[in-house]
DNA sequence: AATGAATGAGCATTCATTCAT
DNA sequence: TATGAATGAATGCTCATTCAT
């Protein structure tokens, strides 16, 4: 989010006063490999076992480095996973940003289709992100709300992008029932496989395309 | 699935084949009243600190029973969270039987209500039993698709009840929809507080009543 | 200190409201004589090695107990260690006590004799206590000087007691110069041997039966 | 025991047999300069923390100097808390010598004066050492005995030097009596603060002021 | 039956020391 | 020679579950 140097950019700097924990960032090449792949192990184990159940010694077996390694990195369970959570608010609003960048050329079919295809396709990381953010109250770091309103703003910003004639509390309201549209489609996704899943998933899309298309 | 043999219900027998442990049933008042306190010293413990952090002992005094008395109805903590899921899974089930018991004399609008609220009055048990099935993979009980698939099939017999001439496919792709229009429209009320909230869910009621008054 | 109905006496009740840790009474016979054996071993692996240096581990097993047990009665190495310290004061404060009860009965010699025994006869348990004591900065239960002070007071008393025509600050003054007597014969005690052990023990004695009588 | 071959003094050779780990000799002012940091570092991390409790890595970094650089001067940490511990020895010998130097021109209350203000001179450093030396049992170097022995001696030296008629084995017991005077008086000054200090600490003075003028 | 003390595998985390750069 | 990232054994502590009383 906040712009750096070069790096993975999944690692934010401490420049705190009171030393919150945060994630090193690695110097060396060999460095960077190896954090992008205890990253890749937490996520895969956070994934299958949830926060509590995961544990650093696994997560770093996984990633093929000793348990010290991952100290060195990431100074404690959860600095890890606030990175995890991180990288995925970082992809997402990356996505969004390239929305609003072409915010011009687009329809409202077509804005319809590509919101909704945001957080389909970063559902998995969606999902973990969920999870590791509500299996831990209090903790220091980016809070689900957060995470969830900085997204919202930015729909509504595309909205108001998109059609300026737009009142701005009407862009508020459109932002939230489009994002919790964009959510509902993910769930809808996942949910294994059921008797008119497609069906179901056509009527979501058609019905946010009309939502977007009547204005 | 709907109703038990006999039990109290929310004890589910274990008919598994390598016995898994299940809930004792009480046998006398006393023994109903004490499981009564621990499952909701469960709920409160569990939705306080989550599946893996909560310990048992603190459940068992939190009910003011001792441990040994937890463990003589809940030989596990997955059957105490078991149990949990499934009265949740009762409450959910009665009320959308009550529902079908009056379909006959509601129409549209009546019915998008009266669906809606269904998952909106259990939303605090809801998420308790969500985050209790999504935090223990691969454990036997409910399965959360199992869960889902039967509370799904409950709305399509309502629909098919409330509109006869409704195609059965038809029904099947509406329950889907209708069900995540559900479970939406509690994630849009239990969203801490942002502008237009209020008319988010006005939004949102009133794109579920048109969906059924529309056919 | 605080009267108890019976107990070892060594462990402080809990009644605080913030729940600071405190060491758990056993409740039958097997635990009491495993809280001995556990104060026991602490003592001596504490004595041994030095408060950060001694593993609970090794306590345990020294005591031939599991480690959870050792957690059962004392939640954590400082509540062990300030168990320590306490049974420490209470042999004190009771040898002091024991010669305030006699002070009428005792010339200035004997008094300073049984004084000066006070600290010698329980030299190793003495020297353990104030290394635990200043291993753990800021720790909760009895600071050092506190302890020091407490037992100061209790000198002071007897003095008062014992010549009740001295007047307060000069039983004030008095008490410290003694306290500090005491101390400095214990350590003399404690030098290995070197020549002239004997005689600068005899001198220290005599000085201190001289500073006594000599009103 | 008194002056080494060449070093700078603080660092002893390693004559041992099978080499035990001593202090580089640094070769080069900076070298010099950096020692002299990181032993102060040392002093002062070890004097918070405690020998265990303190890292070699904050040792380091409070010298502003890399961790790499500490080990390459002290090998291993109790390398380091040794050559603290002898440097300390050698201000308080320095102190002595100098008294010795003196013992022709002053009288008993003087001598009984300067000897006292030693100990109290010096009293954080001896803190520090005593501290480093019984967190360490069984470790090689300069053992607590040994330092003790060395500095009695020097005392009775002076005290042969001071008052050449007296018979050697008196001189040993005066001096066993005057050290423990010399710690009894830093006890006294370290003790926070309380009713009588002063007093006490005069008391203490007199004391060993006619203990040296009655010859 | 009811109770709660006992058990010990398992977890997060630390830090002295090494050695590749 | 100087540096600091890498290492992993070791530590304090937890808690589900059992079973003697």
């Amino acid at each position: 989010m906040a712009s750096q140097k070069s790096s993975s950019a999944t690692l934010p700097p401490a420049p705190q006063t009171v030393q919150a924990p945060t994630a090193k960032e690695p110097k060396r090449k060999r460095g960077i490999a190896r954090v992008a792949k205890l990253l890749d192990a937490g996520a895969t184990v956070f994934a299958e076992q949830g926060y509590k159940a995961a544990t650093m010694t696994e997560i770093a077996a996984r990633a093929g480095a000793p348990i010290g390694s991952l100290y060195q990195f990431f100074p404690n369970k959860d600095v890890l996973a606030d990175a995890l959570v991180a990288r995925y608010a970082e992809h997402v609003e990356a996505a969004l940003d390239r929305i609003r960048a072409q915010v011009a050329e687009i329809d409202g079919i077509q804005l319809a289709d590509r919101l909704l295809d945001v957080l389909v396709a970063h559902a998995a990381e969606r999902s973990l992100a969920l999870s590791l953010l509500d299996a831990r109250w209090e903790q220091p770091g980016v809070r689900p709300g957060i995470l969830r309103e900085s997204l919202r703003r930015r729909i509504a910003e595309i909205l108001c992008l998109w059609r300026p004639a737009l009142a701005d509390d009407q862009a508020q309201a459109m932002s939230v029932v489009l994002f919790q549209a964009m959510k509902s489609l993910v769930q809808l996704h996942e949910e294994k496989r059921y008797p008119g899943k497609a069906e179901a998933i056509a009527h979501w899309r058609g019905w946010v395309q009309r939502y977007l298309t009547e204005i």
